[in-house]
DNA sequence: CTGATTTTTTAACATTTGTAAAAGGTATTG
DNA sequence: CAATACCTTTTACAAATGTTAAAAAATCAG
């Protein structure tokens, strides 16, 4: 899998979205470990609680689940993309999904419990992540939008549109991302679905 | 329709997500317009910009836009519940959807790019609907869930169990945030489907 | 209350998508 | 390189959901 996008800096990727002034960056700082993972090593086993913030520098990774003994992927993370199992993140709940490098892969991997501390005493903080996770938000409604009506073939003609990461993860991940079969995907693949 | 939620105080309802402080309460006083809708009046044009968030007092109101002329419903929300469409409010770009009221409708309407200017000044804010939006966000990846691998009886049966909106609301409406055709609906609440 | 309108259900049929199994490819490893 | 495992496609059939139209039921307006 080779990867196109430019890896960037991760604070200059931050200052892209929200400048934070120095004490603050060194704040950030302290709690950023970076991560290797390989081919298909589990980052965070099914069932755990999210406190950890992870943006992948090289590689990819997604979030996935079983239901009735399938495996689905529900998101996928590359380049500068984030990772996050929300509803535990933000709840303090355990979850059902699991996170799962896709690939040999580099994470940042930010302690989620010491940076929501940390708000507190630096503004910037709050502020970039709060940035940070309205965008998730949007990328969410947006994927929302396309699952709840459109035909499977044009769930998959939306993802060749819009995404770059089609040609470089098995397709099986990508049929359950769609919210259909693998069958299905090949289908529509081969132009008669 | 009969609301069975108790109508709980919009400040008392802001403390139970995080207490501010009397400055921060009172600079939020000066932005908020209460607002009432008849049943099926249209509150925000399809494609406009989302520049205010509403909160549903009294009554209910749904996200809608149109499908190939097909009219579907994105979003419910009821008693102290936001309804905003993020995909605008966070990015200022308009959207293809509107907002209408479900029935006679108050709702509580703060000015968004007033509040977003406000967060410089009173941190208290942007944590409180920080906090807000991070709970839509998960909302948003809940409902990501049931659509992306469910069947829509299960999906049917979810919303029974865990709403109590399904008896007030057209089931026209339930069928397209359900992501099925009324038909299809019909079917399953017969026992059939 | 009554006629008009809207909503929901039912029916018949078409289409899409799923299931299971097999075959063909591709990648991995010893 | 050969053997194995894994991934993708194909096939045949089944099940779920969509489409169109009409009937029945519920709601609304005068």
């Amino acid at each position: 899998m080779h990867q196109t996008k430019p890896i960037v800096n991760l604070f200059d990727f931050f200052d892209t979205i929200y400048p934070m002034g120095p004490e603050a960056k060194k704040a950030l700082e302290q709690l950023i470990r970076e991560k290797g993972y390989a081919k298909n090593e589990i980052v965070q086993e099914l069932g755990s609680r999210c406190r950890t913030i992870y943006i992948v520098k090289t590689g990819g990774a997604r979030i996935f689940y079983y239901k009735d003994g399938i495996d689905i992927t529900e998101h996928f993370a590359f380049e500068n993309d984030l990772i996050v199992r929300a509803e535990s993140l933000f709840t303090g709940n355990p979850t059902s999904k699991g996170i799962q490098a896709i690939d040999k892969t580099r994470m940042v991997a930010i302690d989620s419990e010491k940076l929501f501390h940390l708000y507190d005493q630096h503004h910037d903080l709050e502020r970039l992540f709060r940035l940070i996770f309205e965008r998730e938000y949007v990328n969410t409604v947006k994927r929302l939008e396309i699952l709840q009506f459109k035909s499977a073939r044009e769930r998959y003609l939306e993802l060749l549109e819009t995404t770059d990461f089609v040609q470089k993860i098995p397709l099986k991940y990508i049929a359950s991302y769609l919210g259909i079969t693998q069958v299905s995907l090949s289908r529509i693949r081969s132009g008669l679905g």
